[in-house]
DNA sequence: TTTATTATGTGACTTAGTTACTGAAGATCT
DNA sequence: AGATCTTCAGTAACTAAGTCACATAATAAA
């Protein structure tokens, strides 16, 4: 029996979680094992069933569909400080995953127990709220994304994800490829419509890499809905 | 007080709620009202607050995202026997609708206030139950809308949502510009492909209404992925 | 009936996705 | 090192889908 136990450290990555201080959360969050993952090494897949809870430390996990004849489209990254709302869902119906789930870098995780979480939810407000907040979130942004893969022109997204990707690492290190199934499109448009940028001169492209060059011809494309 | 209570007769049309037996969801659906309204009635616009969780009965809802530009998408259709999964977000977490909801037809819900969602909520497991489930499958339903929209053909995607329309009424009253928000598409694209199938003998056309001829041609295109 | 509104048809054009290749860069083997 | 293999990128030709600018037809309203 440990009478005053502390919260972890790692908690201290999730701004809305560090305020909790049931005692439920307390126990849930000291059982708590961090893994660490390699690059490339798949969470879960379609049709799994969901036994744990997780939360990123470190890194970042692609979630994304795959259509029976291959297509890929990336549904939301799991990066620092969140969690994955596919996987709070399922554990919450305790039904399977219907997607596919896979490191993109090496990964530091937070690994909590169905049966755990399940207390943590039941037991802490704190918790609870935490949850629900990220199932609104997670449903909202794929609401978004269902618009903006129906209505969001190429160029733009592409622009987009390349802005988004440059915050960390200036020449990025992607092939056309992972770049195509980041969208939800061909590799081919993808290399495309790269060529067309790097006309302009905002862009350089070497093989494995993108550098930007202009970030801010990237970021007018994106505004200006109708240029 | 009311000491000996009967579940309202309404929640018979949930399978899932009408094993419920706890006092507090008792309590709840008895505090529930039934709304009639006419078709074309919004019901909520994104933006706005959430006060009060939906069952629907009887009619359809459709909920759509409308982009800046005037796109629109339909996401997905509140009907008989289901509630709406973006309410439940928008109530569990306390934010706002990112999304709009209009009737498509004359509707009858039942309306639960904020306050008697979250006491059921808090207070009866079947329910707890039921609301973690149609989140779950709300999710899912999205994240394959989002596959769908990404990689289904268009041709597909129409023939599947007229074989859906038909089963309620066979000269389906809908426009061609109804189809194409339904789809997320522009009411060329559906005009265009109508009129093949037409041409093909698979449906009859006329100012508001698409007649089904063929079914069994429509649902062989649905099927067949790659014909 | 005249006029206005809503629904549909169509051609020309742009953007996106597919198919079928090509060659080039890096990795592996001997 | 040189030969081979694998992955990545480029490109042309075609089909599908989305946009723009109309014309025409059916219904509703004045």
């Amino acid at each position: 029996m440990r009478e005053f136990q502390t919260i972890p450290a790692w908690v201290a990555s999730f701004p809305a979680l560090k305020t909790i201080t049931d005692p439920v959360w307390c126990e849930v969050s000291n059982n708590a094992r961090i893994i660490n993952l390699p690059v490339n090494t798949p969470i879960f897949h379609a049709g799994e069933s969901c036994e744990n809870y997780l939360l990123v430390l470190a890194g970042s996990v692609n979630v994304q569909k795959v259509t029976e004849d291959g297509h890929e489209i990336t549904l939301y990254h799991m990066q620092p400080g969140h969690s994955c709302e596919l996987t709070t869902a399922c554990l919450l119906s305790g039904s399977c995953y219907h997607a596919e789930a896979i490191t993109t870098t090496a990964v530091q995780a937070v690994l909590i127990s169905k049966k755990e979480f399940m207390q943590a939810l039941n037991g802490s407000d704190g918790f609870r709220k935490f949850i629900y907040s990220s199932i609104d979130s997670g449903m909202n942004e794929l609401a978004t994304l269902v618009e903006e893969v129906a209505f969001g022109p190429m160029d733009q997204r592409l622009a987009q994800h390349l802005l988004d990707s440059v915050l960390c690492t200036n020449p990025i290190k992607t092939t056309h490829y992972d770049l195509a199934v980041e969208l939800g499109t061909a590799r081919e448009v993808v290399s495309r419509l790269l060529k067309k940028f790097e006309h302009q001169g905002w862009v350089k492209l070497r093989r494995g890499e993108v550098e930007i060059i202009e970030k801010g011809e990237l970021c007018t494309l994106v505004k200006h809905h109708a240029p």
